[in-house]
RNA sequence: CGGGGCAUAGUGAAACGGCUAUCACGAGUCCUUUGGGAGGAUUUAUUCUGAGUUCGAAUCUCAGUGCCCCGACCA
């Protein structure tokens, strides 16, 4: 993609009022436009990075047996009636107070399956849709962190019984660590128990991202390293330690298991008369481009993880208006095109270096490379990474070949 | 939903109740420029909305709306 033609824009200053980091550095880089409070409109830049994170979270659900479905955001009044969940001050009504917008999908998915699961037969099934949620937020802050549209990828599993929806509970658990693991915040992310909330009975496990953006408080036992939410945490951990390190954290995920609970309400039954037995579990995803964005940054911008980024190369020709050198860097565009590597091109001719240079940094994408009468002469280009303070020259014969090996 | 703060070009800022509301950046046009936000010329506003006080309001008062922060809440 040549950056002349890609909409979006940086900004120099940062966005009045904003003092959250990832709602500077996302608003600045232009990958998101805030249209109100918790509100946002992805922008190309920013719709790769959520696109990228949708499809690692696609792949692991799909690894677990998952099947993609699509669900209405517009949900009718009556079906919510049913569990007694109509008026929670999460729902947005509209029409009348007739139809509410979807701030979560039990009631919807539950009724769905009651014609889909007649008998045990049809059972297990793992159904999950990646889409928007409505949240009536009385305080929608942080960036994109909390919003009051948001989305989300919700998994809902349904068994003939408690052992089974156990063993799947594991899986979706050890799913899940892939999924921060290769966002690249595995080594910060912590599954925690939580209460339960209204969803179950039982305790819920939550995973959390050590960061001071967080708004929750967790407790990490030093000897197990299970961590505990600070409103169910007793201050003893069941490995029997009572030494805890306490940290703040962002809730990136939540998996419950409900039991029975809407089973009951819409009566999905085996054919013993025993209710179906349901799981869900859900990833906030533009939250997580949030908490990606609180986890890596220096002070000039954004350091994106490579398998989020929203392009893996970004091509800076610094011309001068020079035709030669930018035939060349035309040239090179070509190359890394031709090798699948996706790649943002930085072409414009009426931009200083180092506002390109600085543009580079804000927008973090893992690996430069800079053409110029300086690298030309040496007939090679400069390569540095984002992470990294050094850089490195590369032949341009050879630039097809090295880069095989880097990415 | 309680508490606090803020609201002026696209962005960030300035202006004692009084002169044509100022500056920087951005953006448009023309020229010169290109290794860390370069220079010149020129263009770029309903001071959030409504009411009030006053000879006179960006500035003071009241109400509303929006945004940010703290708390409460929170798949």
């Amino acid at each position: 993609m040549k950056q002349t033609e890609l909409f979006t824009k940086t900004f120099k200053e940062n966005p009045k009022d904003e003092v959250s980091l990832n709602a500077r550095l996302l608003i600045r880089g232009g990958f998101v436009d805030k249209l109100s409070a918790g509100i946002y409109t992805f922008l190309p830049l920013g719709l790769r990075v959520v696109n990228k994170i949708e499809n690692i979270v696609r792949e692991e659900m799909n690894n677990i047996e998952g099947q993609e479905i699509l669900m209405p955001l517009l949900h009718p009044k009556e079906i919510w009636e049913e569990s007694g969940r109509w008026n929670v001050p999460e729902m947005y009504k509209i029409k009348d107070e007739n139809l509410g917008l979807g701030w979560t999908h039990e009631e919807i998915i539950s009724s769905l399956m009651k014609k889909y699961i007649l008998s045990s037969k049809d059972l297990p099934r793992y159904v999950y849709q990646i889409n928007t949620k409505f949240r009536n937020e009385p305080r929608a802050k942080s960036g994109v962190l909390r919003g009051r549209e948001f989305r989300m990828k919700d998994l809902y599993s349904f068994h003939s019984n408690e052992k089974e929806l156990d063993e799947y509970y594991e899986r979706v658990k050890q799913a899940y660590f892939r999924v921060y693991e290769r966002c690249g915040l595995k080594e910060k992310t912590y599954l925690t128990k939580a209460a339960g909330g209204e969803f179950s009975e039982s305790l819920s496990h939550e995973f959390q991202t050590i960061t001071s953006a967080g708004e929750d408080i967790i407790y990490i036992c030093k000897k197990c390293g299970v961590a505990f939410n600070k409103e169910i945490f007793k201050g003893r951990c069941d490995c029997g330690s009572e030494d805890f390190t306490e940290e703040k954290a962002i809730e990136v995920g939540n998996i419950f298991k409900l039991g029975n609970k809407y089973s009951k309400v819409f009566g999905l039954k085996n054919e013993d008369g025993s209710n179906v037995i349901m799981g869900c579990y859900g990833i906030g995803i533009t939250r997580l481009v949030g908490a990606i964005v609180e986890m890596f940054n220096d002070d000039k911008g954004i350091i994106w993880p490579e398998t989020v980024a929203p392009f893996t190369v970004h091509l800076i020709s610094l011309d001068g208006g020079d035709s030669e050198i930018e035939a060349k860097a035309d040239e090179i565009y070509g190359i890394l095109q031709n090798s699948n590597i996706e790649v943002l091109y930085d072409n414009r001719n009426d931009k200083a270096a180092g506002e390109k240079l600085n543009d580079c940094d804000l927008l973090g994408i893992p690996l430069r490379i800079v053409v110029s009468g300086k690298t030309l002469k040496e007939e090679s280009v400069e390569l540095k990474k984002r992470k990294e303070v050094k850089t490195e020259l590369v032949k341009i014969k050879e630039l097809k070949d090295f880069l095989k090996n880097e990415t």
